[in-house]
DNA sequence: TTTT
DNA sequence: TTTT
């Protein structure tokens, strides 16, 4: 079992690739999660984690999210390791999400959101779910 | 967000039944979770909770779990009320899982395990996902 | 184990009340947790969980928190049963809160926030833990 | 927000260490929790993480768990970065666990059990909270 | 009994 | 209604 819940806000837009050959869609982006606890200087610390969004919501997050916007993410942490130039092997850790939810409309954000936007119309916190997780009814989601 | 996990022992063996049109396989059964503190009289007390598992999994469920048998579960809690004989509006609880984990072999059991099993040559723990995740469509709901 | 985490809003202001005898405080309310997925007939249901938040960060509930609000709660999902007055067995199913955090600051809400209130401060999401709860004095990690 | 539950086995026994100057214990030990599912291969893949455990329950996982026995582990995800000697900034993650349970009883591992051990006594899963984590008393419950 |  |  290997189950993680995160909420935060994205540190830039999402970026979304298209894997070679198979074309599945894949997102990325990085999240701020403040600590609960302020530290010794009575300061609250943050940690950020790469966050791995495949499939139509990977396009989603990509469409919808950008830069500061507050998330709720599902997943597992996983990690790789790979092999730098140098021939060392580092690693690194990433949270696969199966699970995003957009907490804020973009209607709060300072940036002018974008006409025609079904999105704009769904209530708070919304939920978009991996696919090969069957929805409920996959092709009713509007965004 | 709303997700859920939890680790227990089956208390009976699970039912199975399939939606009448659809077919659709779901598996019930119900956790005893030891909570993590004892009480004032020094004794464990547990929770009890009813698992949901839609298709495959819950198909996988019925055939390779049973009473006693330890287990982690990740889902999403969710309410549902119906109403009594007696017109009083009652509510109950539920663990819709999509994500069974079996934490024992079966052959750490005392009663023999079946022959030609293949899920009996993986290493434990052992994780059952949901394929073609089925959402849960209300009101089809047979218990 | 038994570990959940939820976001949603609160239904109703928080009631505090303290314990006779002891004088342990705590907080109750009811948040709304809308589920991932629209139902067939296109709507986002929504589930409504109790939430019990012991000690002093159920008194940060009360004073920092009120109808409408978004939270996350992370907590044990847990099971009591009483008996009513014509004698049947009840059961209720709550959230034991040990962290609540503030997913908006009170300044976006159009009551007005009081003043000298430390709790404006910081920035969101805030979270509040379980008294006694250990914080991490981070230079001090030895490895 | 950030909260992790993992299921997994020790790789090797807990090291614990005091803190200088405070005398806070602190174990840590690294766990492999397998994937749910099977990579192309059909091999199912493990994750290997860096558990820490502060106080009293750090003390316990020295003194109860070894390598290869079964874990539930709840906590956060932290991550911290240290240089190199050759000046290059490496990042680690960590488990920061406020909740450990153990899964076997040391009664199914191959090597004895120390005599006069209380814990041998309770039934599994067993759960350890975090020191100065807050018991529910029954009873007291208002409402 | 329910929030946005 | 409950598991170990």
């Amino acid at each position: 079992m290997n189950s993680v819940v995160l909420v935060g806000r994205l540190t830039k837009d999402p970026e979304l690739r298209y894997i070679p050959g198979t074309g599945r869609p894949v997102a990325t982006f990085s999240i701020a999660v403040n600590r609960a606890f302020v530290n010794k200087e009575g300061k609250r610390e943050a940690d950020f984690f790469n966050i791995v969004v495949w499939g139509k919501p990977g396009e989603n997050c990509a469409n919808y999210l950008s830069k500061g916007r507050l998330v709720s993410v599902r997943g597992s942490i996983q990690n790789r390791s790979y092999e730098t130039q140098t021939g060392e092997r580092r690693y690194i850790t990433e949270i696969v999400a199966d699970r995003v939810e957009f907490l804020e409309s973009k209607g709060r954000s300072e940036s002018a959101s974008p006409a025609g936007n079904d999105f704009e119309k769904s209530f708070e916190p919304v939920g978009l779910d991996s696919e090969g997780f069957q929805a409920l009814d996959d092709d009713d989601i509007p965004f």
